[in-house]
DNA sequence: GAGGAAAGTGCCACTGAGGGGCATTCGCTG
DNA sequence: CAGCGAATGCCCCTCAGTGGCACTTTCCTC
C-alpha cells in the first residue's frame, strides 16, 4: 500500500478510492446506510456519481472495502506462504499474518464495518459473498499447492471450518464492541480456532 | 402445504406467490435474472408490480423461494426432532428429513436455483444471507433445546461445519447436473458429513 | 518541451427496483 | 345483504446503476 512509488495516475485513483471508502462508512454509521444516498456521497468527496461506479461496483461494495483489504492480503500470503501440518493450522496462520499487516485504523474501520453488517441486510449479504468467493480462492490456491483435487471434499471443508472460526471470532468480538482491539482479536481468533475439534463431537 | 384446507383468500395468496415463483425461475432460467425485469414477469403472472413487492420483498427472494421451502421446513424440523448424539449428526437427520417432504418437483427447482446461483452474484448473494440466518436460528433453537449458551463456540461451529457440508454436496451436486435427482443428492450429503473428520486433520 | 495516444472524469439522459398513498374490490361474518 | 377488514391495482416518486460522449489529465515519444 505504499502510495509514494506508483505514478501519479494511480496515486490520484487510489486517494479517491481511500476518500470514498472512509466517507462512506462515516456516513453510513452516523446516518445509516440506507438512509445516505449515493449523491451525498459523492458531493462529499467531490467526485460525479460516473467515477464512483468507476471505483466500486456497488453501494455495498464501498462499505465492505475494509474487508476487502484483509482479504486480498490474505489471499496473496495463501499463495506464498510455507504450508506445513493441518490446513486449519495453516488457515489460522494466513489470517494472523494478513492481520499483522493491516494498517493503523484498519481494527477501527473494521469494527465499524461489521457493525454495519449487522444492521444492513443487504451490507451482510454482500459481505458473505465476499467470504465465499475468498473460501473459493483459497481452496483453489491450496489444492493447487498440496497437489490435491480443486472438488477434494475434505480440504474444501477444512477451510469452510477454519472461515466459520473466524467469522465467529470477528462476530463476538463485534458483539463486545471490538473489546481489545487488534490483540482482542486475535485473541478470539485463536479461541475459536482451538474450538474446531470439540465442535465435531459436541453433542446432545 | 395442503391448499384445500385454507380459507379462500388465503389459498388465493398462496396460489399467487407459487405462479408468481414458478415463472419467476422459468423466466431467470430461460433469459437471464438481469434480462427479465419484473414488468415482464408480474405481466406473464397478471399481478400487479405492487402485489409483487407485497409478496416477495425482493426480485433475488423470489428467485429463492425454493430454497426457502427447504429451509422452512428444516428450522421447524430442529425445533420438533428428537436429539442424540452428536449435532452434526442431529443436523444431517434434519436436512434428510425435510428434503423427504419436499413435494415432487422440488429437486428439479432447487437444481434450476443453484445454477442461477453460480450464474447471478445478487442471487448467490442473496442466498448466503438465508444460508447464515438459518444458521443462527438453528443455533438458537438447538442452544435453547440443549441448555447451552447462544453464544457457545463448539455449537455455532459445530452448526456452521453441518452447513457447509450441506453446502459442499448441493454444490457438487448442481455441478454434476443434479446427477441422481434427489436420491443422489442424499448420497452426496451423507458423503459430505462422513468426511468431516477427515477435514479438521487433513494436512500438507 | 511539444504533441499525440491513452486513461480518467464529468455530465446527461435513461432504465429498472422498490416504496407510499389511496381508491377499489374481494372474502368473510353477523 | 350489509358492513368490515384484508388484499389488490394504480399512479407517482426516489434512487441505484449504465451507456454515451465530450473534455481533461497523465504519460510516452521524438
Amino acid at each position: 500500500m505504499d502510495l509514494r512509488e506508483l505514478p501519479l495516475r494511480e496515486r490520484k485513483k487510489a486517494r479517491t478510492r481511500q476518500a470514498l471508502a472512509e466517507t462512506a462508512l462515516r456516513l453510513f454509521t452516523e446516518k445509516g446506510f440506507e438512509a445516505t444516498t449515493l449523491d451525498e456521497l459523492v458531493d462529499a468527496v467531490e467526485v460525479s456519481k460516473r467515477t464512483f461506479f468507476r471505483t466500486f461496483p456497488s453501494k455495498e461494495d464501498v462499505a465492505l472495502a475494509t474487508d476487502n483489504e484483509l482479504w486480498s492480503v490474505f489471499l496473496a500470503e495463501v499463495a506464498v506462504m510455507e504450508i506445513r501440518g493441518p490446513v486449519t493450522a495453516a488457515f489460522l496462520t494466513a489470517v494472523r499474518t494478513a492481520l499483522g499487516r493491516m494498517d493503523d485504523g484498519w481494527a477501527e474501520r473494521f469494527l465499524a464495518t461489521r457493525a454495519l453488517c449487522a444492521r444492513v441486510p443487504a451490507v451482510e449479504a454482500h459481505s458473505l459473498r465476499y467470504c465465499n468467493d475468498t473460501t473459493r480462492a483459497a481452496v483453489e490456491r491450496l489444492a493447487a499447492r498440496l497437489g490435491r483435487d480443486r472438488g477434494d471434499v475434505s480440504l474444501s471443508l477444512a477451510v469452510e471450518i477454519s472461515i466459520a472460526a473466524w467469522r465467529h471470532a470477528a462476530l463476538t468480538w463485534t458483539d463486545d464492541g471490538g473489546e481489545g482491539g487488534l490483540p482482542g482479536l486475535l485473541d478470539r481468533l485463536d479461541h475459536a480456532f482451538a474450538a474446531i475439534p470439540s465442535a465435531v463431537t459436541v453433542s446432545a
